[in-house]
DNA sequence: AGCACGCCGACT
DNA sequence: GTCGGCGTGCTC
């Protein structure tokens, strides 16, 4: 143990001030001091972490810089505890990539740079790491990039590929093709050309949810037999994080498949970079750092000088214009690869028309009924789950309300429970009516549960199973399910969102969407764009086999109030270019993003008026030439868990204006003093 | 964000 | 008499 500063004085030559990122709130980093225990011990390196004292804890920090001179005082320097030498220092790219997120996303490096480390780095004992350092050791680097035998492409696969494989420097591009079209085929033949001509290259892959799409792990790993793959995504288990993050860093993994966390992972040797369903939402972080995983890969790409491949059969608005402005080369995909396999037929329910019977109209249960008899089985995707959405009094208007949110709380009818969605809160459903005692209380609206009572009444013999975030809580049980579905043990499947993403069903010819025009008049622009999105990928659940010989063409069947709707019209054409071509020109006449740039300052209070007070005092805080800075709103749903939330909405024209206001805003923002709990988003999605 | 310190209410 | 509520202030 080291103490006194007379012991430092007397050897100033072997004393150095090193600064430290640190994962706090505090925009700044810390210095320490470091002198060798002796001297073998070897200096510290920009991009080592050190283990530093802080307050009264001990915490693991980034070092950024050494040799720097400190204005701290002298008192006020404490020793650094140790060094992580066992592990190699994290690259300037890395780091370059952590600073340009801290920057622009508006927070402190070391809440950039730390969390994203595997939680035993972090640790003040090093056991874990060098036991997974221990362990990787002895793993022999695979070296056999040669994939197992490729699949012969059609001319647009193989011109997508060439493009790709012969793209110099960065160059992104937009895979643009309909479910079912090839692109995971074409993201491995890219893949293979990259491993055979770099000795070391290092390919990431993203996807948006790794648990719902098994199908692209088994691929890539029958693909590449000889070739190390490294996963990274939340559900890994502690030790498991520590060895794939270390394999990433190391360069041994050369295929690191992950979820957006995986954008921060450390790839020394990174020549390629693909974005599976990249206009899915999940690729913005929603809490913490509000960071979005394709926008950093595009940015990684650009600092890397390599390609950068988008996919998606609905590409994000903001891809699509760099797309016809040519500054993404786009890729199209316009057949479907599966020999035999066609697009589905889709067709619009009038629901004026064909007045629905629990739900169901009577064109969607002959659908049904005749899906059963041929042995093939059907989808229905509804997003809403519980029993109904509200209970209802008709005798005195009573509906249930939480008391902790603006927000109804929903049937769970199973469960005997009503329960709020949003703060978790749950009640026996009552046996009359709170307010007036009136016995007869209605489940209003449907979700899935009562689609699958009702189905099964007017099915009795069918096996209908149920997947939304209720049926499958237990761990395990959504991978149940949906491997019963694949055996063909079920006949009609009933899901939420979780049922649109990523599986492949053989034997599905009938997709019912049964509720989806509400987001079609929302508040949020988005919707319209998201809702496309959804039904696509719904719709690509059906006919993705080879259709049997006879067999029926797999039908899309949307129940709707609006079938003259634009958006239905380019759904049954499948014709994302038009709607998306229609939604650009409209959201550059309202100028909105992609033509706008945005960030949302949010505030939230146990009362609304102070949340209101504060955003009023940011919004007059500085004034500023070009940026538009909007009222603060409470939000739709003011109240959430006995919290109220505000929000104020700022534009600016310009990508540099709006950063360089945010910096300056910042800054005095942090002097307001209030009770309100407030963050900034940078390029908000839910408005 | 943590965490400690600090000053006022109901309890073994 | 103490446990503990969360307000305030600091972290190299």
């Amino acid at each position: 143990m080291r103490s006194g500063s007379a012991t430092h004085s007397d050897r100033p030559n072997f004393l150095t001030i090193i600064r430290v990122a640190l994962d706090t709130p505090l925009d700044f980093c810390f210095d320490y001091r470091w002198h060798p225990e002796d001297q073998a011990a070897a200096a510290p390196l920009v991009g080592q972490l050190a283990l530093v004292p802080f307050g009264s804890r001990e915490v693991v920090g980034l070092i950024v810089a050494v040799n720097v001179e400190t204005t701290v005082p002298p008192d006020k320097l404490k020793d650094v505890l140790a060094i992580r030498s066992q592990l190699s220092a994290l690259s300037d790219q890395w780091r370059a990539l952590c600073v340009f997120a801290a920057d622009y996303y508006q927070r402190p490096l070391g809440e950039v740079a730390i969390p994203g480390l595997p939680r035993n780095l972090r640790a003040i004992k090093t056991t874990a790491l060098d036991r997974a350092l221990k362990k990787l050791a002895k793993i022999e680097a695979l070296h056999d990039a040669t994939p197992a035998q490729m699949p012969v492409l059609n001319p647009e696969q193989q011109q997508a590929v060439d493009a790709i494989a012969g793209a110099q420097g960065f160059t992104p591009h937009l895979l643009y093709g309909v479910t079912g079209s090839g692109k995971t085929e074409v993201y491995l033949q890219a893949a293979a050309h990259v491993l055979a001509h770099f000795d070391d290259a290092q390919i990431l892959i993203l996807v948006p949810e790794i648990n719902l799409t098994p199908q692209l792990e088994g691929s890539i790993r029958a693909r590449f037999p000889g070739v190390a793959v490294a996963t990274l995504h939340s559900s890994l288990a502690e030790g498991e994080r520590m060895t794939h993050w270390l394999a990433a860093h190391l360069g041994q993994a050369r295929i690191v498949l992950g979820t957006r966390l995986a954008i921060l992972a450390s790839l020394p040797k990174l020549q390629l970079i693909v974005i599976d369903e990249e206009h899915d939402p999940s690729y913005k972080q929603q809490e913490g750092l509000r960071y979005s995983a394709r926008d950093l890969a595009v940015w990684r790409a650009r600092q890397l000088e390599i390609p950068i491949v988008l996919g998606s059969a609905t590409p994000s608005l903001e891809s699509w214009q760099h797309a016809q402005t040519g500054r993404y080369r786009m890729l199209e995909l316009r057949q479907r690869a599966v020999k035999a396999a066609v697009l589905p037929v889709v067709r619009l329910i009038d629901m004026e028309h064909n007045k629905p019977v629990d739900g169901l109209t009577p064109v969607l249960i002959a659908a049904l009924k005749l899906r059963l008899e041929r042995g093939e089985q059907s989808l229905l995707f509804l997003n809403r789950r519980g029993y109904a959405p509200v209970l209802a009094c008709d005798a005195c208007g009573w509906i249930s309300n939480c008391s902790r949110c603006t927000a109804f709380m929903v049937l769970h009818k199973p469960e005997h429970r009503l329960r709020c969605h949003h703060c978790s809160l749950e009640l026996r459903i009552p046996r009359s009516c709170p307010t007036c005692g009136n016995v007869d209380l209605q489940p209003l609206g449907r979700g899935t549960q009562r689609v699958e009572e009702g189905l099964q009444a007017i099915f009795p013999e069918a096996r209908i199973s149920r997947i939304d975030a209720d049926s499958t809580r237990r761990k395990g049980s959504a991978q149940a399910a949906f491997d019963s579905v694949h055996r063909g043990e079920v006949d009609i499947l009933i899901g939420t969102q979780m049922v649109a993403k990523g599986h492949d069903f053989k034997n599905l010819t009938l997709v019912g969407i049964l509720n989806p025009d509400t987001a079609l008049f929302s508040q949020d622009y988005r919707a319209s764009e998201r809702l496309f999105a959804q039904l696509m990928q719904v719709a690509g659940r059906a006919g993705r086999a080879a259709q049997k010989e006879g067999g029926s063409v797999s039908q899309v069947l949307i129940q709707t109030r609006y079938p003259q709707h634009p958006l239905y019209a380019a759904v049954v054409n499948h014709d994302y270019d038009h709607f998306a071509n229609a939604l650009l020109a409209e959201r550059q006449q309202a100028h909105l993003p992609p033509y706008l740039y945005q960030a949302l300052l949010r505030a939230e209070a146990r009362e609304l008026e102070i949340a209101i007070d504060f955003l009023k005092q940011a919004a007059s805080a500085v004034e500023h030439a070009g940026i538009i800075i909007n009222d603060p709103i409470p939000m739709t749903m003011t109240r959430v868990a006995n919290v109220d939330r505000a929000q104020l909405l700022i534009e600016c024209l310009s990508r540099p204006g709006l950063q360089s206001f945010l910096k300056i805003w910042l800054a005095m923002l942090r002097k307001i003093k209030t009770r309100a709990k407030w963050s900034l988003e940078v390029d908000p999605v839910d408005i």
